[in-house]
DNA sequence: GCTTGCCGTTCCATATACAGAACACTTCAA
DNA sequence: TTGAAGTGTTCTGTATATGGAACGGCAAGC
């Protein structure tokens, strides 16, 4: 298959092709079973996961059902409120307001490769719980940082100052947690 | 015009014209203008602001960036679908695919008091990732569930039966790893 | 009045997304 | 082997999304 289209939005239609496909497998799902279960042609959902199809709104949303995503999901070139310095960007993707006036916030965290930032003191009582699912990192209190990587997550105080460092980049979601209310 | 459609997708696709009008009004574009900087038809953008007209992927990637908004934008949260039981409920914050293959969701995991929920296995190598912010819940495959709370995490296979299950009702986060599909 | 220049809508010929059939291939069981 | 039941890809006729042209409406200038 020659792939020389002038590919204008040719990679956002493999994005959205590979993103299609992965959530299939990770469902479980054949190409012919999901097309089933869509409602589409799968000689469809076939050009679409080969990326040859500009698919109409109609199908993505008829695709989005048994995927269990958000239509969002699928086209999904992602946006949020992102706290980026060119070493660690924070995209936030919840906060949650406890009863109690605490409050968790999730992060998904980028840690470029070879960078090194060093964020202020929270809220006293606050914690950050990263874990990391691609590269590794070292995390913690300045001077007493330590590994994480895919192994397993790690758990620092966050009301003192704390560091990210990565030397071959790092992807994961960072937990905050802050007990109460900041006076 | 016959409008005798049986618009299973109409709500969306009205949803989606308010959306690019409403846009398109606040950055004060004329409909001609819109048209003009996305490269497309004006009749092609008079018929989508109509809600008569099922436009696809190209076409609303070439409105979203005149409209100064990523493409997820103009398709709309719609719902942060959810996918509930009255047990669990697991919000999913955010959808992340790796160079490898591998998938990693991210969920905002909801456990009712007294509930317990039994999933059917996902794809070989999935590991599930539960962090509990309140309350507390049992988790793991079934019959071998481990108690998880605020102390810390717990990780399983998510690749055979599991439970989840909680007395007092629980919070947290849930994150998905799916590795590369093997071929 | 008659332009000129916008606006948004409606029409048209063409390109193409669609569902479904036909296809090649693999696996599995009789 | 043979067949049946899967898989994903390619083909085909139809429906429709597309850009562009034609259209009517409206306002400002001549």
């Amino acid at each position: 298959m020659p792939e020389d289209k002038p590919d204008r939005t040719g990679s956002l239609r493999t994005a959205v092709a590979r993103r299609i496909t992965a959530l299939r497998q990770e469902k479980g799902f054949s190409l012919s079973g999901l097309a089933a279960r869509a409602g589409i042609g799968k000689g469809t959902l076939s050009e679409l996961e080969a990326g040859t199809r500009n698919a109409t709104l109609e199908t993505l949303y008829a695709l989005a059902g048994p995927l269990g995503v958000p239509l969002t999901g699928l086209v999904g070139d992602e946006t949020g409120r992102s706290v980026s310095d060119g070493v660690v960007d924070a995209r936030l993707l919840t906060v949650r307001l406890h009863d109690d006036g605490g409050t968790t916030e999730v992060f998904w965290l980028t840690i470029a490769a070879g960078g090194t930032r060093t964020s202020p003191p929270h809220a006293p009582g606050t914690v950050e719980h990263l874990r990391v699912v691609r590269g590794s990192a070292r995390v913690g209190p300045q001077g007493a940082e330590q590994p994480v990587d895919a192994g397993g997550p790690r758990s620092w105080p966050g009301d003192t100052v704390h560091c990210y460092r990565s030397t071959d980049g790092a992807e994961g979601v960072l937990v905050i947690e802050t007990p109460r209310r900041p006076a």
